[in-house]
DNA sequence: TTTGCACTGTCAGCCAGCTGACAGAACATT
DNA sequence: AATGTTCTGTCAGCTGGCTGACAGTGCAAA
């Protein structure tokens, strides 16, 4: 929705002494890196903020998932949303049930204004992903995928080349765009030879040119021979 | 979400004193059966409460498009989702700036209710048409637009059989599946001939045992041939 | 009754992308 | 150095679903 209603920390205000009621009702769990704050199909309904650390949310069928977007401190969501929630670093959530929020809502529009932005935020990734699945090809979503990332960590380097760090196997790669460990390997290979990306290691890349990644996005170009 | 939090409608608060500076800066406009109350690409970001009828929002793209939900009476949006928003019936729309709305929210939690109300629907929506794009095949979206529908109206008659009204051409009903006219056709019929589905006039279908059309929706089952 | 138009059913041909298979590369373990 | 493990590149084969084409079918207007 592109709507940010409150710049502000959520756990900011917490601090204030009229949250006194709902701090009390808070019950604070640790995870560690890649543990799951929640998954699909788990019966009990709760609330939680983030504390401290940063979860990553996504939808996951069988061997693909999407990602939805990222929670840091201060945000808030909940654990009965079909999604996958997943620890990116040790991160500290404070749970409480809706009961509570649902009340303290109605004396504190900070919580519901960051649920809408929270909510916005996943619903444009989620267009974004139904734009790619229906109508781009693997190989835009890909591409996509490339040069996002690459702009998100911004390691521009003095020709004017982008440095991409992303430490994941082919088989990871092709789960984030919905598609099959060969067929990326392919289409990656096929970025190499055609000068798009180069490899520097396992983990790292080079993008010489991102506006000229991103235009072969247009439509279905497949430059396989 | 499936976070009911406010069943209220936000046009009775409305009503109330302390809303009478939102009240005096909306702006009512009526749009016809079928007019968009917006599309994608607009420029302007307004947000705006149904006031009387029901419209639709949806995505789309080219030949494709998929629903995401219903407004009525008392729901609110914004004009700057990336979304398409049709009039299904004639209806009244008040708008407003963002700007208003903000400075509304803060001291009128039951409007950013709403909206976490509305976004939690339309969220749970589109989870529902990535799971059909990134996993189901076109005979199970179909199964489950005609299945959902049916289940929706509740048409059902004596010996346990589904009557659906669906006034739509198969090229509609194919946009609606996200695949094309020729296809649709050779499914449509394919279930006619397995007897899970008979069609009585252009616009009504029967479906004489539902849970047997659901049941065939299970992993990419094309009975062709 | 004829003509036209919009919709439907079906088929042949095509292609993106999936799967399985397998050989090579990279790295870790002993 | 030898071995195992995981990851990668590539190919052949298959298939779901798209496209174009064309012959109905049914209704509406003249």
């Amino acid at each position: 929705m592109g709507m940010r209603f409150s710049e502000e920390n959520l756990l900011d205000h917490l601090q204030q002494p009229e949250f006194a009621s709902l701090r009390s009702s808070l019950v604070k769990r640790l995870f560690p890196k890649d543990g799951f704050v929640c998954q699909p199909g788990q019966e009990e309904n709760m609330i939680f903020l983030v504390a401290s650390g940063r979860v990553r949310v996504y939808l996951g069928y069988e061997e693909k998932e999407f990602n939805l977007g990222i929670l840091s401190q201060g945000d808030i969501y909940s654990t009965h949303s079909g999604t996958y929630v997943q620890a990116i670093t040790d991160t500290e959530i404070l749970f409480t049930d809706l009961h509570t929020i649902r009340r303290e809502m109605l004396a504190h529009p900070e919580i519901t204004m960051t649920m809408v932005r929270i909510l916005g935020n996943m619903l444009k990734s989620s267009f974004a992903i139904i734009d790619g699945l229906a109508f781009r090809d693997v190989n835009h979503r890909l591409v996509a995928l490339l040069a996002s990332e690459a702009r998100k960590q911004d390691r521009r380097a003095d020709d004017g080349s982008l440095h991409l760090v992303l430490d994941l196997t082919v088989e990871q790669i092709a789960r984030l765009v919905g598609s099959s460990r060969q067929t990326v390997s392919t289409l990656l290979n096929d970025l190499f030879r055609a000068g798009l990306l180069k490899r520097l290691d396992r983990a790292q890349f080079v993008i010489p040119d991102i506006t000229a990644l991103e235009a072969i996005g247009g439509v279905n170009n497949s430059f396989s021979q």
